[in-house]
DNA sequence: AAAGTGACGCATT
DNA sequence: TAATGCGCCACTT
């Protein structure tokens, strides 16, 4: 545990804001790894309380079918408490919620 | 060192 | 539209 990539992935997973959701590839990307199984992975036997991997989605928005806590449907209720808008009942808008780590605009 | 595994992502058929 | 195969990286045994 407390691996270099493991640490930093859980890092920027937790810094993922409520009410927003991201996908592994962002999470990867961020991490330096480029690699989204390597995110899902970190987390896949992880519940860690100060990580959100509820805010976790594939890249088209659809909840994890292996969701560790209790499947997609426990995922789900924990987006809707943060108040993310749900196109299907597995499905998120990222069009409303995609976090992409860039929360700065300079230009 | 080598082999096995995984909450993905893309291209192909 | 649906199903399959490969690639990538890191962790574990």
């Amino acid at each position: 545990m407390d691996g270099g990539t493991f640490r930093k992935l859980r890092k920027i997973i937790a810094c993922i804001p409520p009410g927003e959701v991201t996908t592994y590839g962002v999470v990867a990307e961020l991490a330096g790894i480029g690699d989204a199984r390597t995110v899902g992975w970190a987390i896949s036997g992880n519940q860690d309380p100060k990580v959100p991997c509820h805010r976790l989605v594939n890249r088209q928005g659809f909840l994890a079918t292996n969701y560790s806590l209790g499947g997609w449907t426990e995922q789900k209720r924990r987006l809707e408490k943060e108040g993310i808008k749900f196109l299907k009942p597995n499905r998120v808008d990222l069009n409303r919620h995609l976090w992409v780590g860039k929360a700065n605009g300079t230009g």
